[in-house]
DNA sequence: TAGTGGTCTAGACCACGCT
DNA sequence: GCGTGGTCTAGACCACTAA
């Protein structure tokens, strides 16, 4: 998607990807303070507004937050809900109830032809096929199939999985990589067979199957998620910001 | 929600508004050509600079957009899908089919304490309340049920809605207020015996429920909408955009 | 009071589209 | 070639936060 690799970036993009690069290298952790704007323009040789630019369209990716007075801090990954939450059926503006994770398992597969195009792999191409499943108050509410490209994420350990907040969380720390949703897709289906047993609810009930393709910060796509949730007393609710 | 109506706003805060302002009386249409920045530096005796602030703002909440080398227009008002269509299953990236509308009908209703305080309204203040049928070649697909202050709308006419391309098109045309989403929530639900009837689907059967607050361009929440969705062999899709 | 981000200016040059 | 948006600079002052 983005081949523009040798054309000669303009100044504020080289200086997004110097930053996002310090950041996947852990050198700035999420929460931390950058140094200021004068301070970045002088270790990159620019002007402070040209490093006001790019740390302006990083606020706008969500990798950075501003405080006035204070300084710009790196903000928090998105976690695999990309911030979306599951509340009480109508009600949007509820603080949600954290979800517990289960991981399921990982296995490797090949990549259809049509994820293959999605993902800028080759046909065949060897891919993770992660599952994990989702609770709240111990209830079973969503479960996960998750297939990332095996070549880009070839380390990754499977206790890795287990042990974190989710598999956006486990790119972040092992890789750098920092998602965003990139196209998504919503149906009301006829909950089946195998995923109603790891749902523990009856087949053929009523079910949310979300799809989802998430981006790096190049815009280059890197996973493909499908979730089935259990909504009935539950909405999958998304607050717009800005 | 923006109560800072007059705490002397910066001055490209100011230009923006005068531009939504211009664009909501029809004194610039949809893919207008604006005039240049630096015309629009002289008449709004600001720099160039301060221009250049305002209307990248605006291009990135989609009212205007940018060609170099040619100048920027208005951009389409969005319609009642918000970006959204109806797809078939698993393709993301498909042209999709455009919907038919029919307007069923408009009656007067009172909002709820909820509805009242999502939309700043009086407890029980009247509302508008439309409901409409969406399809596809035929088939019909979706169906609307949009709720309205009637204090901000009060000259809306049947006529308009019959004949406009929605509900949106017709706040922007009629009252130039131009909407975006707010928050939105999602739910798979067996399908109630009215909507299954108006839908042509069967009682029971899986649908998904689509629930969705609009703002104007203010961030005042406007609009209120639930809509039911047979995705049997479609699914409801979104490709985020930059 | 010092340091940060936020706003605003004036001016320069580049890249692109059209004619 | 001309006019547009796109990038970049240097400098000024304001608004907010924290010590």
């Amino acid at each position: 998607m983005n081949a523009k690799s040798l054309l000669r970036l303009p100044l504020y993009e080289q200086i997004k990807l110097q930053i996002l690069q310090r950041i996947a290298n852990s050198e700035w952790a999420s929460n931390e303070l950058l140094p200021s704007e004068w301070d970045l323009a002088e270790q990159f040789a620019v002007s402070q507004g040209t490093v006001r630019k790019a740390l302006t369209d990083l606020v706008n990716d969500g990798v950075l937050f501003r405080r006035q007075g204070r300084g710009t801090f790196v903000a928090e990954a998105l976690d695999d809900w990309a911030g979306m939450s599951l509340v009480t059926p109508g009600l949007l503006h509820e603080k949600p109830d954290r979800l517990a994770r289960e991981f399921l398992g990982i296995s490797r597969a090949h990549a259809s032809e049509e994820l293959a195009a999605l993902l800028g792999l080759r046909r065949g191409a060897s891919v993770h096929r992660i599952r994990m499943l989702w609770r709240q108050q111990g209830q079973a509410v969503a479960l996960d199939e998750v297939t990332l490209p095996l070549e880009r994420f070839d380390t990754l350990d499977a206790r890795w999985l287990r042990q974190s907040a989710g598999v956006w969380a486990v790119l972040q720390q092992h890789f750098g990589v920092r998602l965003r949703v990139a196209a998504e897709q919503w149906r009301a289906v006829a909950l089946p067979r195998e995923e109603a047993q790891l749902l523990q609810g009856r087949e053929g009930d009523a079910a949310l199957f979300y799809l989802r393709v998430a981006e790096d910060m190049q815009g280059q796509a890197v996973e493909w998620r499908e979730r089935w949730c259990l909504t009935g007393s539950l909405g999958l609710t998304r607050l717009q910001q800005d």
